[in-house]
DNA sequence: TGTACATCAGTGAACGCGCGTTCACTGATGTAC
DNA sequence: TGTACATCAGTGAACGCGCGTTCACTGATGTAC
């Protein structure tokens, strides 16, 4: 019976361990905010020696760089299934809705991480390589929408288009640029709005901010795709 | 002759000093960033003992302090210096293009300030009270516009009404909740636009942001005054 | 104008804390013959 | 299947560093009479 279970009981154990070691780093995230993520606390949080900890990530860095990739999934994977869950495929509007509001209640429910991914970089940190794929995710299920419902050909200007050409090329070119911008508006528009909000701008100003985030949205959903 | 100078040498001696403490501090801003500002490292660019400082601020929070609500009126000068340099005055998509580029360009070159005072929150910190006029300054030169302009009377909902009802007392509810959200929405453009420039989100998107920004502030300033 | 006292700036030592990372080592788990 | 060796996880001590804040004290500047 003793058969060695499929890559055995070491990489299985250690696989846990990674994870247990992520969960207590976010509990800190959570806590003290990404800066302040201290490797002995985690260790002390897992009664291990705080050596311990480098078995599993070579630095404090790399394991900051693994938090960031998994909340770029994390939310991802609520931005698409949401935009998934539209049953008319054919209503980019609400598709773009769906997009935008799940996004901010994504950020509402986890400020920290979206602090991590969108608010100040830490301080003596650069984003790897591997962090960028993840993080194109939220801007694709955009731009997306915006490829599907094709294009209007509009008045542009050379300046713009090399302004814009790297956006242009993940759309295989199939969008003019002042399409592109309007997506790049609608994008900071989102993401300006709820970085606001969390980071504390709408004090005595804006008073119910998910109800005037579903205002906008809808009109940006009609100007775009109407 | 010896009379004494106006609020006498110490009082002028003490200013100085103060001004010297919050340039190092700047100029670590600049260099590590808000969270890691130091006031064993100011003390020592400044050839005093740390504990000098105490002298000068009560604790570290609050030279913080001083040096956001320093940030925020440099912003707003610059803002509205750019403002008020527009000519024709009944010009109002002159004067938003003016605000909206001003406030970019600052961002641009100081972008540490910005992080300080848009970025994520330094975690342990809080904002006191005194944050709170300086920061309005950029909000209420962009409300004045839609004041200015005034009203076209539209379509509301009290739900709307009610989440914004902090915006309406700030123009004596001179406007109706759909064109308060047409300013929260450039509001959170312009900025959220530059935070995502600023933060590193347009690498391989937007390759000249400056351009995209100007189209993006243009076309806003003919939606809203046009 | 001169003197006595109060205020203030700045010092230097100390408290009590935290951190990331390295290193030689032990003991357990896996691998090859 | 049993044994010998290699790999790996985890330990605990140490290095070298930094920090904010407090406190008793000195000496200079200001103030009141």
């Amino acid at each position: 019976m003793s058969k060695k279970p499929a890559q055995g009981v070491r990489a299985r154990v250690r696989a846990e361990l990674t994870a247990e070691i992520k969960a207590a780093a976010t509990r800190q995230l959570v806590e003290v905010g990404a800066a302040a993520i201290s490797l002995r606390a985690i260790a002390r949080e897992l009664g291990m020696a705080s050596s311990a900890i480098y078995r599993y990530f070579a630095s404090r860095d790399d394991l900051l760089t693994a938090l960031i990739i998994d909340a770029y999934n994390d939310l991802g994977d609520v931005v698409e299934s949401a935009e998934g869950a539209v049953a008319d495929r054919a209503d980019l509007g609400s598709r773009f809705v769906a997009i935008a509001l799940s996004i901010r209640t994504w950020a509402v429910d986890n400020p920290h991480h979206y602090a991590l991914l969108y608010g100040s970089p830490v301080p003596g940190y650069a984003a790897p390589q591997d962090t960028i794929d993840p993080a194109t995710r939220v801007p694709v299920a955009l731009l997306s929408l915006l490829v599907e419902a094709g294009e209007k050909q509009r008045r542009t200007s050379k300046k713009l288009d090399l302004a814009l050409s790297g956006l242009s090329e993940f759309t295989g070119n199939t969008l003019s640029s002042p399409r592109l911008s309007e997506g790049v508006e609608v994008w900071g528009t989102v993401f300006g709005y709820i970085t606001l909000e969390l980071f504390g701008h709408f004090e005595n100003a804006v008073a119910d901010p998910a109800v005037v985030f579903e205002t906008l949205v809808a009109g940006m959903a009609e100007r775009l795709f109407a």
